[in-house]
DNA sequence: ATAGGCGCCTGTAAGC
DNA sequence: TGCTTACAGGCGCCTA
């Protein structure tokens, strides 16, 4: 499930070899599952310039020539590669001398020429405790669910909102609006600095994901993660998961450290 | 406005 | 060993 260190991940990999060239061709392979493929809009790309490989949470953005502009998220099983046959393709196209092949095996990818309405950059000097604050009070909500709904803060999935809640001492079943100033600062804190690890290490790639880069190499932050996808925290205590899912993904946490 | 639940997919792993 | 089943989750949509 790339989050956003494994989004950034490919988008730095795709600076560094397609910014600058033209697409020269466009082909469409398989589609969503839920909505038709834009062929025209993507057909109308081929001749633009690759101006700029950005990010805004989970989604790439491509910004090219002539005002044209192509999103992308990798939904749970994306995946970029430079031409390697793995599998279902989405799209590809040809930058220059490099073909990106966008993989999509479970279809839960989306392409498209807009973004959804979405929270700060945690990254962001925007992204403030106080903020973060703000966004959680008076909500009822348990502190994770927030943490993965997208309009509040952009970028968070399972793994990155379990670390990040460990990090900071708080339990992720906890209403939100419960949430201190003081822990909210923590969390602030938490949440940054779990994603910046996890980006110098290149994400995390769990067994059942094998999060690759366009360059076909793996993450290594799930040799580093505290709680998530293990047994015992990094802590030494026994985890515990949560009695219901919370906002549909199983919840680990260690219930001595997080209170 | 908010919160919770469901469905969409399919590779992997656990279970019989 | 080979089959079946459960599980994983981001997001959009639905309902109360």
């Amino acid at each position: 499930m790339p989050e956003l260190p494994e989004v950034e991940t490919v988008r730095r990999a795709l600076e560094r070899h397609i910014l600058g060239r033209r697409i020269t061709s466009f082909a469409v392979g398989r589609p969503a599952f839920n909505r038709p493929i834009p062929r025209l809009a993507l057909q109308r790309l081929k001749g633009s310039t690759i101006l700029a490989v950005k990010r805004r949470g989970k989604y790439i953005l491509l910004r090219l020539s002539r005002g044209r502009v192509l999103v992308c998220h990798l939904g749970m099983s994306g995946s970029v590669s430079f031409g390697r046959d793995e599998g279902h393709v989405r799209f590809q196209f040809t930058a220059g001398d490099r073909i990106v092949k966008f993989h999509d095996p479970r279809r839960f990818g989306r392409i498209d020429c807009s973004l959804p309405r979405l929270g700060p950059e945690p990254l962001s000097p925007a992204f403030t405790a106080r903020e973060l604050r703000r966004a959680l009070s008076r909500r009822k909500a348990p502190i994770k669910a927030l943490l993965l709904d997208q309009r509040i803060v952009a970028g968070l999935g399972n793994i990155y909102a379990t670390e990040a809640l460990f990090k900071a001492g708080i339990q992720p079943q906890r209403p939100a609006g419960r949430v201190s100033p003081a822990e909210a600062a923590r969390l602030c804190a938490a949440i940054k600095r779990v994603l910046r690890r996890a980006i110098s290490v290149g994400g995390t790639t769990l067994a059942d994901q094998a999060f690759r880069d366009p360059e076909g190499r793996p993450g290594r932050f799930q040799l580093r993660t505290s709680v998530y996808g293990r047994k015992r925290g990094v802590c030494g205590h026994a985890l515990k998961a949560t009695p219901k899912p919370i906002a549909g993904r199983t919840s680990l946490y260690c219930p001595i450290c997080q209170r």
